[in-house]
DNA sequence: CCTATGTACCTTGTATAGCAATGTATAATG
DNA sequence: CATTATACATTGCTATACAAGGTACATAGG
């Protein structure tokens, strides 16, 4: 199935907040982070949008990373969530909460 | 007011179907979006935003327009939705419940 | 009369960020 | 030994939000 430009659009904007949601439950490694968001929000990410997001994330301070040397296959970079990156999720779901209030009530009221 | 790097990610992709959601309602002129965007999701929009969206609207024909003569100050370019903006407009509003839905839970699991 | 403010349209230049494509390396599989 | 999967990363392209600026009309205050 073939996803109009629009429903990337839409789940791609909330990106970062989903990514710190799943950071949340447990650390991940990015190319982990690809299977738990399809999974998640059935959202098809590609390394070149998660690694430079990553990036930016631990530049904020919100998370921060350790290697792990496997001792199978390369190794992993394990990135996990910080008290400020905590905070910055709780802000982030209150607006999420803010704007879906607004649309739900616009829309029943046109549907209702 | 300087927003932050994420709501404006946020808004990302979601005021297609913002401006869609108002043009059910009613017919707008692009410079009164602005003021129903401001009180129907607290969205501060400008109009080097607005003009080129509404632009892009009406060439995928999710839109149309007339020119409305006012007996006093300038003349106004209000847009109505097409059936085919309508369709868009409930297909988006199915794409925003499902993420909505994902993020709600996960974030239920997260907080008790 | 002139200036400031508000309404209403629009364009240009800049910055951001998602994505396809590409590159490196390791290890298992056929 | 070629392919596939894992895992990191960068580069170039494109879309789009925003600041800033421009045009024009109308009104209010000094």
């Amino acid at each position: 199935m073939q996803l109009d430009r629009w429903q990337i659009q839409m789940r791609k904007g909330t990106l970062e907040f989903l990514v710190l949601l799943c950071l949340k439950e447990q650390e991940y490694y990015g190319y982990s982070l690809l299977q738990r968001l399809k999974k998640l929000a059935n959202i098809s990410v590609t390394e070149g949008t998660i690694y430079p997001l990553l990036s930016r994330l631990q530049t904020a301070g919100h998370v921060e990373n350790r290697w792990q040397i496997m001792e199978t296959g390369p190794a992993r970079k394990y990135y996990m969530i910080t008290d400020e990156g905590e905070k910055m999720a709780s802000e982030m779901y209150n607006a999420w909460q803010e704007i879906n209030n607004s649309i739900v009530n616009a829309w029943s009221k046109l549907d209702g």
